[in-house]
DNA sequence: TGTTGGCACTCGTGTTGTGTGACTGCTAAT
DNA sequence: ATTAGCAGTCACACAACACGAGTGCCAACA
C-alpha cells in the first residue's frame, strides 16, 4: 500500500492529477501537449510523454488507440481519490444554501429525503439516490386499531422514533370500534417499548384476534425489504446526457443500476459518516461497469440509518461528489438524531 | 367525424390495419410487397401502392423518404385505435394470472400499486405509471398526538377510508403525553367526520397549541401535490430498448415524461373506468412527441381515485395496452371500493 | 373504372479509398 | 535526465460508388 504511493514521483502525481482533471472536464483523451499548456509543468511535451508511458506501464492510464491521448484507468481514479484529492469541502456559500433549504422544509423524513436527492443531483450533476433510514431494532410506541368497514380493520403502528407503518387486516367476524379499542389498549400496555424479540420470547395468553394483530405487528417490525417508495431518486435526466450514456448499453447499464441499486449495500458495511467511493464497479458490483458511485451511510449508529449517494460515470468530479455526499449525509444524520433520538 | 370514417373503403381499412400491425411488430417501414405477402389482400402490389398513396394523401400514412415503405402517422394510429381495433380483451389466462397475483398480495395500497405497475409493464412492454388514489374530500377519522421528544410531537391523522398521514410538529413549550391526549381527544370529538371546509367554517375556541394542530391537519388534508413516493413506476429499462429510444433525444424525452408525468392529468378529466389514448402528444402534451400513453382513472367516482397507465413509443401495441390498462384499472377500482367504501 | 405489369427514378445504406491532423514512440543530441 | 525532431499510427471526415428496396407513373387490360 505505502510502497504503491512511493511508486509515483511528485511529477507523475501532478501529471496524473492533471489528466484526471482535464478528462473529467472535457471527456476527451488528454494529450501531452495540452498538459504543458496548463503551465503546471515546466518540462517539454516529450518528457510528459515519457512519464505518461510509465504511468500507463504501471496501470494508471490507458490509450483508446495509438494516436490518441491518455485516459485514466479505474486504478488511476482510485489513486487520484486516495492520494491526490486531499480533504475537500463544499464552498461555504453552497453549504449555506443547502442548510437553508433543509431548514425551510417541513419536519418530515420524506421531504428531507426528497430534498437530499435533489440537492445531491444538482451539486454533482449525477444521479442521486436516498433510502429511508431503517430503525435497527424497532420498538412499539403505540398501536391503533381503526374499524373502517364491517370486516376490515386498519392497524396503525407507531414506533419509538416516530416511524409510522400501517396495514389492513381482514376479520373473520365483525368487531365494533369499542372492542378494537379494548384490544389495542391491552396490547399497548403489554408491549409498550417492546422490540420484536421481546414480544416473541414473552408469550402471553391472547385471543385469536389479538394474536393475529401481534403477527401483523411483528411483520411490520421485520419488514426489511424497503418498498420502492422508500427510495428517492433524482437527476437521472441530467446524467443521461453525459457522453458515456448516449449509447444504448451505457444508458441501460445506468438505468438498471438505478432501478435495482444493490450496490447501495456496499455502504452498509461502513460506519456512519464515512464516504465510500466505488469506481467502475470494482469488486462485486459488476453491473456498475463504467459507472462510479459515491456513497455514505447517514443516521445514528446503532439506532437508525439509511444510505445516500450519487451515481455517475467513472469520469466523475470526485472532489465535488465526495464533499457533497459527506455534507448532505452529515446534515441528514443531524436531522435523524434530532428527530429520533431521545 | 362520421364522414371521416366513410372516407376509408374497407380495403383501405385493411391496408391501414396491416401497416399498423406490421410496423408495431417490426419497427420497419412497411412496403407494398410485404403486405401482399400476408395473404390478406388479393390484389397486386401496384394496387396496394395506389391505395397507400391515397392514404398518405389523406394523412394516415407517411414516408420516411422516397424509396422507403410506409409508416403510420399519429392520425393513422388514431383511426386504428378508434375504428379498427374493436373491443379487445386480455386473454383469460392472463387475466387469471393477474387476478391471482392481486389476491396473493397483502392488504395494502402501496403493494397493490407496485403490483399494478409491474403487471402493466410486463403485459405491454412499456413503462407503467401508477399514482396513489386521492380522496376527493378527506374526512377526519382519528387524530393521534404522540410525544417523541421534549419539544417534538408526532401528529398522525387517519382519514375515513383508511389513508394515514403524518407530520412532525415543533413545540414552543414542552408538553407531556397526557396533555397531548387531552388535546387530541378534544379535537377528535370536535372534528370527527369533518372535512376541511367544515373545519374552516365552524370556528371554535382553541388553545394556541390546538389551533396549530388544526392548521397542520388542514395542510395534510389539502396536500394536493402528491409526493414523489406516491407514484410507482416500472418497466423503464425494458422500454428504453425500443429502437425509438436509442437516440439520446428519444431517451431524454421518455425519461423526462416519466419523471414529470404531467400528461397523467389528461386522465383526470375522464370518467373512472374509461381508457384514454394519447397518441404522439396530441394536443397539449408536447413533451410526449414520439410517445403514446394509454391512461385510465381508477377508484370510486366522487370519492377516491388515482391514475394509472403505460407510456411507450407511438408504435405501441394498442390492443394489448388498452385491454391491460382497462383490466388493471377495473381491478384496482374494485380494491379501492372494497377497502374505502363504507 | 378499377386493376395490373413493367419500368424509370429516388434515395438510404454500406463499402471503399483517400487525405488530414492529432498523437505517440523512438532516437540522437544536449 | 531532458529535449527536439521525425517517422509511424490511426481515428475521423469526406467523397465516390454500387446496390437494392421501394415508390410513382403509365400504358395496357378486364
Amino acid at each position: 500500500m505505502t510502497d504503491q504511493e512511493l511508486e509515483l514521483t511528485p511529477r507523475q502525481q501532478t501529471i496524473l492529477r492533471l489528466v484526471v482533471h482535464s478528462y473529467v472536464a472535457t471527456a476527451q483523451p488528454v494529450s501531452s501537449k495540452s498538459l504543458i499548456g496548463t503551465g503546471m509543468l515546466n518540462v517539454s511535451s516529450a518528457t510528459v510523454r515519457n512519464e505518461m508511458a510509465v504511468l500507463e506501464e504501471m496501470g494508471y492510464l490507458t490509450h483508446p488507440h495509438t494516436s490518441a491521448g491518455r485516459v485514466p484507468t479505474d486504478k488511476g481514479y482510485r489513486y487520484f481519490v486516495e492520494h491526490l484529492l486531499g480533504d475537500v469541502e463544499l464552498p461555504s456559500d453552497e453549504r449555506n444554501t443547502i442548510r437553508h433549504q433543509f431548514h425551510q422544509a417541513k419536519l418530515e423524513m420524506s421531504q428531507w429525503m426528497q430534498l437530499a436527492s435533489a440537492v445531491l443531483a444538482r451539486a454533482t450533476r449525477s444521479a442521486a439516490l436516498v433510502t429511508a433510514p431503517r430503525i435497527e431494532t424497532p420498538r412499539v410506541r403505540q398501536l391503533t386499531l381503526i374499524s373502517t368497514q364491517a370486516h376490515l380493520v386498519l392497524l396503525v403502528l407507531v414506533f419509538q422514533g416516530g416511524t409510522v407503518r400501517q396495514r389492513m387486516l381482514m376479520l373473520r367476524e365483525p368487531m365494533d370500534q369499542t372492542a378494537l379499542n379494548q384490544a389495542a389498549n391491552r396490547l399497548n400496555t403489554l408491549y409498550a417499548g417492546a422490540d420484536a424479540h421481546t414480544i416473541q420470547t414473552h408469550p402471553v395468553e391472547l385471543t385469536e384476534f389479538e394474536s393475529e394483530v401481534v403477527d401483523l405487528m411483528l411483520e411490520l417490525m421485520r419488514d426489511d425489504a424497503p418498498a420502492q417508495s422508500e427510495v428517492y431518486r433524482d437527476g437521472l435526466t441530467e446524467v443521461l446526457q453525459e457522453p458515456e450514456f448516449v449509447t444504448q448499453e451505457g444508458a441501460r447499464a445506468l438505468v438498471n443500476a438505478l432501478e435495482q441499486p444493490e450496490f447501495l449495500n456496499s455502504a452498509l458495511g461502513a460506519r456512519v459518516g464515512t464516504v465510500q467511493v466505488v469506481i467502475g464497479g470494482e469488486g462485486r458490483w459488476r453491473e456498475l461497469s463504467a459507472c462510479s458511485a459515491v456513497l455514505a451511510r447517514y443516521g445514528v449508529e446503532g439506532f437508525a440509518s439509511g444510505t445516500l449517494g450519487v451515481l455517475g460515470p467513472t469520469r466523475m468530479p470526485y472532489g465535488r461528489a465526495i464533499s457533497a455526499v459527506r455534507y448532505v449525509a452529515d446534515l441528514m444524520s443531524d436531522l435523524v438524531s434530532d428527530l429520533y433520538s431521545r
